[in-house]
RNA sequence: GGCGGCAUAGCCAAGUGGUAAGGCAGAGCUCUGCAAAAGCUCCAUUCCCCAGUUCGAAUCUGGGUGCCGCCUCCA
């Protein structure tokens, strides 16, 4: 039985959709005006993993996620770079999806843009005027009035008192009626891009779309809502008072929320300036890879980012698909240990997963079968393939492909090619230069592989030093064939296999 | 000031009462012409500190210390 920590409750409580098999879930999406970082990667990492492992165990996802493409600071980029808003929206969701799509992150139901709802904003407003619960100001912008909805603070365990004590701290606004009251509606200043409400020219808060767009999308009531720790106030608080004051019913049934990702013990962040970006990581990076790493740290805990831990990841990621992939092609009839090793595993991970979805545990589990199946004999061994299978298709509820990036496939990386090149200039061997990379190391693996025959290793050994010098790792196999990798190239391998007689 | 979180081996990180998962790094070995890869073995008597509860605590309670986050945009 699946349990989750429900922020709400700030406790660990069975998993009970509204109207299972259904699952509605609303995550908060990004503002698009900048390049995604490993923070973002890490929430909507995790928020895949929560929807596949959901569909995993039977549940229908209606997986809901917006994109905030209008506000203070998409206005002003796009005015820095002379641009319309919503070219710059536009190409920031683009980036995100590319990005994304790389760290294998499915996509949603919906990808809901904050202006395309606000008409259903307006409505939203409208409602909550009606019932006394926002009020408009002179310049044109409209408030919720907090005092008017006695639950609020609820889900981040804030008291009036709390916020009244802050705001001494601040200059308050002279338009707000409460301390903690919060824009429905923000009037336009000359310039910007707004839309005609009753109250004039403006647009909406950033509170206010998640709140009317998972009403018209999922219903009033949302088994799941999740985003990142750092939205569980004000943003999520307002959410829920704004959509409960409207509807009279829970706004969320459950709440997720991720921890940050830290750098050097601190939040990687935008304002803090160290932030990597997704994209600059997967120039190194295997995408798998750094998935793998994201899902070594429970998702509610803050994760720290070092360049060591990523590569130990991408180290992790590449032995276990090896370990995995020399017994995959055992495809012999199964056998009851082989059965029962991936019965054990399916349990292991079930067990792990079922605890708020995690995921160390999860992947642990994985290499606890890895090590079974690596020691397996005899019989067992012959059909060890069966067993491959079964921790690869968990693999994948994680969003890992472990069969991929083994041997034969990929590009090649530039690292790669342009050391490939380099070993023309080698005045050696007395072969010819070849302009594909691939032929240029099969000349030096052929004249290298004609030396080992004649048992001059001296000479095969002088040949897989200059390799080495330029990256290259070789692994000789059995059959005559050379797996190549590259020191820069994470997780890309290279198979060189002889014409001819293989190696005696 | 208010609210919340975290402190586990060189690094990353599970573990909420029963005697420290997993990965990376490191060491040894097997295999190999030699390597690499793969495989096997080893690697925290101890969980920030001090009290307490308990037959028993990394886990519960109290008190410290340190770090981080939210309260303004933020995944």
């Amino acid at each position: 039985m699946l349990r989750v920590h429900n922020d709400l409750t700030r406790r660990l409580e069975p998993f009970a959709p509204a109207n299972p098999p259904e699952v509605t879930m609303y995550a908060c999406g990004v503002t698009v005006y900048d390049a995604c970082h490993l923070g973002h990667a890490r929430a909507y990492v995790a928020w895949d993993i929560v929807r596949r492992y959901l569909e995993h165990v039977g549940y229908e996802v209606r997986h809901v996620q917006n994109f905030t493409d209008i506000d203070d600071k998409i206005i002003l980029r796009a005015a820095e770079r002379g641009e319309e808003p919503a070219e710059l929206t536009r190409r920031w969701e683009a980036a995100y999806f590319a990005d994304m799509d790389r760290l294998g992150i499915l996509r949603a139901t919906d990808y809901p843009r904050a202006t395309e709802y606000v008409a259903a904003m307006l409505r939203f407003i409208e409602g909550l005027m009606a019932k006394g619960h926002a009020y408009a100001v002179p310049d044109g912008s409209v408030y919720f009035d907090v005092a008017s909805f006695p639950d609020y603070g609820r889900l981040s365990g804030r008291s009036a008192e709390d916020l009244g004590q802050r705001t001494r701290l601040d200059e308050p606004d002279p338009n707000k009626r409460g301390p903690a009251d919060f824009a429905l509606w923000k009037a336009a200043k000359p310039g910007e891009p707004s839309w005609t409400s009753p109250w004039g020219e403006g647009r909406p808060g950033w509170h206010l779309e998640c709140s009317a767009m998972a009403a018209e999308l999922l219903g009033k009531t949302l088994d799941l809502h999740v985003g990142g720790i750092d939205l569980l106030f004000p943003h999520h608080e307002n959410e829920v008072a704004q959509s409960e004051a409207l509807h009279d019913a829970p706004f969320v049934t459950c709440w997720l929320h991720n921890g940050f990702v830290n750098i050097d013990a601190e939040k990687m962040s935008k304002s803090l300036g160290n932030f990597r970006t997704v994209r600059e990581l997967l120039e190194v990076h295997d995408p798998m890879a750094v998935r793998y790493f994201l899902l070594q740290t429970h998702y509610r805990q803050d994760l720290s980012f070092t360049e060591e831990a990523l590569e130990g990841a991408t180290r992790a990621l590449v032995r276990l698909r090896r370990s995995l992939a020399a017994r995959e092609a055992a495809l012999a009839p199964s056998t009851p240990l082989v059965e029962a090793l991936g019965a054990k595993v399916a349990r292991a991970f079930a067990e792990a997963m079922d605890e708020d979805f995690n995921t160390p545990r999860a992947l642990a589990a994985l290499w606890d079968a890895r090590a079974e199946i690596a020691g397996l004999e005899d019989a067992d061994a012959e059909a060890a393939g069966h067993a491959v299978a079964e921790v690869r298709r968990l693999a994948a509820v994680l969003g890992l492909d472990l069969a991929a990036g083994d041997a034969g496939g990929g590009d090649w990386p530039v690292v790669a090619a342009e050391a490939a090149a380099r070993l023309r200039d080698v005045p050696d061997h007395g072969l010819a230069a070849a302009d594909q990379p691939e032929a240029q190391l099969a000349h030096w693996l052929e004249a290298r592989r004609a030396a080992r025959i004649a048992r001059d290793f001296a000479r095969a050994d002088a040949m897989r030093g200059h390799l080495t010098g330029a990256g290259f790792v070789l692994a000789d196999r059995k059959d005559g064939s050379v797996e190549v990798t590259h020191a820069e190239a994470q997780a890309w391998a290279w198979v060189w296999a002889p014409e001819g007689v293989p190696l005696a």
